[in-house]
DNA sequence: GTAGACAAACATGTATGCAAGAGGATGGAG
DNA sequence: CTCCATCCTCTTGCATACATGTTTGTCTAC
């Protein structure tokens, strides 16, 4: 996250804590692996060691192997047995079912809301997503990230945090193809069309109505985003 | 050879690894303070330290460390930053949660079974569950490992590793408050009949039947466990 | 040229040493 | 007695040293 800080002093030849105000060494080096994964620096089925991380990073192998364990609980990375680690190979078996999975917990969530007393959560949406078209927002980044609020906050509405839990470990976890559906911006305008509507179902109470448009929205997306991976990913292995 | 040489020449008792046959500490220590956990040994909110689980496991910090933080990502420790460890404190309402999103994915899963072509995986469910009475398993361990199978089951049935997974991390973690409710034996009649009745309609595919019956059986068994924890709970802080 | 033995390089698993910070104990001032 | 500053102990966070096992490349026998 504070790419700054890797610039700073080099040359400290024994333990040299300085880590002040910045997160736990650990949490670095997690966000930072991550984020290689994620921006396909490195690719799926790369193999590397603790060593090169923690001589990257400048930091020693003990928090390394605390970030690696991390991710591999988490399902990005796999350990060999005293062989190295390697990043999980594309699995696209396995989307299809973190989609799936997700579907079944937004569709719980939404039953679950429609069926509540409180739609007060859910009124907030109106404002993003309720608009004139010439409000909306351009920066595909920013677009993504209300997308994610947007079924983020229908699930939080429901009011389980052990659900919204499980439900944000599978959208971080497909966050890594679901970016590339984004930033190449092709289903912008049609997020609003169908988040405006199963918004207005939910509104509504029609629980049937807005669970066959989420799950036809959650499909539509799904199938773009598995066309434009296989694409991003064919080039990411020819540079 | 110089190091070991010199090592062994030296005769200082260092390291002591004798591993042998056993998996790695880490998974030991991960496992002994588990079972500590579940069994009341380590009672809800008391403190710890990474040194006195390395003296009493005959270890050294650095696997208990990796255990411990294992552990806390499941949700069954805290870890105090710089101010030691602490259990978990029961908290009912995180296991009403849970409870609910177990309900969820196994029903999501008896409607994907209903609906998919493959009851294959679910004809095995009966050479267990529609037996008569006289053939109930007495023994009330094994009788809540095969009501976990049962549930466990109807879920890998839907084919969809994430959900599997997920259910098992639920399971897993409500089963702190469930082998009470067996180990009683209070409800190991009404588990039969409830998964008998459940397993009948999955066989004739209707699912809606069997969504409600499963509804009802873990409403009944979540609602007898909640009573038996407290009332076991107290017991275990008296003593 | 090929197969097998063997050793060196290298990977992780584990133990240990050191530094910084959190929290309680202590002692003096009011 | 109470309050506050200070110190000291204890605990974790991280770095490093060492042990063990895997891989790989090489040398030799055939």
């Amino acid at each position: 996250m504070s790419k700054a800080d890797e610039a700073g002093e080099a040359g400290e030849v024994l333990n040299e804590p300085q880590v002040g105000i910045a997160g736990s060494r650990v949490d670095h080096v997690y966000n930072r692996v991550k984020e290689d994964i994620f921006d396909f620096r490195l690719l799926p089925g790369d193999r590397f060691t603790e060593s090169q991380v923690a001589d990257r990073l400048k930091v020693s192998r003990t928090p390394v192997r605390e970030a690696l364990y991390r991710l591999e609980r988490e399902g990005y990375v796999f350990v060999h047995f005293r062989n190295g680690w390697s990043v999980r190979p594309f699995d696209f078996v396995m989307f299809e079912n973190l989609y799936e999975l997700r579907l079944v917990l937004e569709t719980a969530a939404v039953r679950k809301v429609c069926d509540g007393p409180d739609l007060a959560r859910i009124e907030e949406l109106k404002q993003v997503w309720l608009v004139p078209d010439a409000e909306h927002v351009s920066d595909s980044l920013r677009a993504a990230e209300l997308d994610e609020a947007f079924h983020t906050t229908i699930v939080d509405a429901a009011d389980n945090p052990e659900i919204a839990r499980v439900h944000n470990d599978v959208i971080e976890r497909i966050r890594i193809i679901r970016r590339l559906d984004f930033t190449q911006g092709y289903r912008v305008e049609r997020t609003y069309e169908e988040h405006a509507k199963i918004l207005q179902a939910l509104l509504r109470r029609r629980a049937d109505a807005a669970c066959s448009l989420l799950k036809a929205h959650i499909e539509e997306s799904r199938a773009e985003v598995r066309k434009i991976t296989i694409h991003r990913l064919q080039a990411a292995r020819q540079s």
